[in-house]
DNA sequence: CCTTTGCAAACGAACGTTCATTCGTACGCG
DNA sequence: CGCGTACGAATGAACGTTCGTTTGCAAAGG
């Protein structure tokens, strides 16, 4: 019963804390709101948790490492470039509506992380960011798809599903897998050659 | 000479607000910071200013103003949806591109504001995005667009142009004349028919 | 002279965090 | 079983700092 197990306190904090970053923003976050939001005091917390910006560090690196062990496996996947890019999209789209919280705080508010913490994370994204571009440039070569600005191409996309992490909330009339179809094949459009 | 018109204290505060709002974020920007910004103490902004939140009041709905009239002067053409869409699309990248600023802080730094602004606000927006996607209605029964889930392509268009704020600088290699036309094809291909 | 502008000083409030203490529970050992 | 110890978890109080803002006063300039 995997799914029936008690989550530690720690990841409950962790949750409520990227909710909360979500919805204030990390500054506008006290700890004291936080320790009410999971019935606490604010002294409470740090039996749990080493800081503020620990919180925001975990949540920050851990959707990295998320988005960067999925590129490798499309970089590893014998496939177009146009199919390699759907891929990535599709992880992007179901990662924004399955873990809207975690990954908006991890768009937005990892500006407040503190040094050496906010040039390794800047490093991991500048990573992501080069193989992305690498596979549209390599769909261009082909001919797959349109020759376009490779960095604009990329901003437009990631922006793309950007507004999915405040829009959608699942069990409204939407169903995600519509959704989903909707922004890729958009997207896609914009992009085929 | 309207270029050299010395501005006045006041707005010169209300830019590089606008500037640390979109850098740091409204919270985490002090007026202390936003005083030594302007080569003053902080005591000395309130000779100019009513209170931080009247710096992001009057950015938030400037902008909202701007592009609210912008939006009049669109429905009030003579021309075909894709055109009025692309007015629009025109519209917001060169605002993102001209006033970066101002618009990110309009864009991320709204939620900061209280009561009634905040709901006065949200109204505001609201009517745009209606008026919007009314048009793409309009697009979309003419037979000029793909049928597509007008509030995905609504907002799908909004984030397309998002990144610009972040991103754009200029004087660097592409012009803003490039970029403008590659972010509008780019969309107007996911959109037509 | 009077308005505008600037600043030092100070305000109460809120911030993130630390501390000593307490309570409950589980374990080791006679 | 009964007692001592260890420990995770929670707390109120307090720390030093920073927050937005106010006050009182001095200098500037039309």
């Amino acid at each position: 019963m995997p799914s029936t197990q008690k989550k530690s306190k720690k990841v409950i904090i962790q949750e409520t804390a990227a909710r909360l970053f979500r919805d204030k923003g990390y500054s506008a976050t006290s700890m004291r709101d936080l320790a009410e939001a999971v019935n606490l005091k604010a002294s409470s917390l740090y039996n749990h948790i080493d800081s503020k910006e620990e919180i925001l560090r975990d949540i920050c690196f851990e959707n990295a490492q998320r988005f960067l062990s999925s590129m490798d496996e499309v970089e590893a996947m014998q496939a177009s470039a146009a199919a390699k890019v759907k891929a990535l999209l599709q992880l992007h789209v179901r990662t924004a509506m399955e873990d809207a919280t975690s990954v908006t705080a991890f768009n937005d508010e990892w500006r407040h992380l503190n040094e050496p913490y906010l040039t390794e994370f800047k490093n991991l994204r500048r990573d992501y960011e080069q193989r992305f571009k690498q596979l549209l440039r390599e769909g261009m070569t082909v001919g797959e798809f349109r020759r376009v600005d490779a960095t604009v191409a990329l901003y437009t996309i990631f922006s793309s599903v950007r507004w999915l992490y405040d829009w959608f909330q699942p069990g409204k009339s939407r169903t995600a897998e519509e959704v989903e179809a909707e922004v890729i094949a958009f997207v896609l459009a914009g992009l085929k050659a």
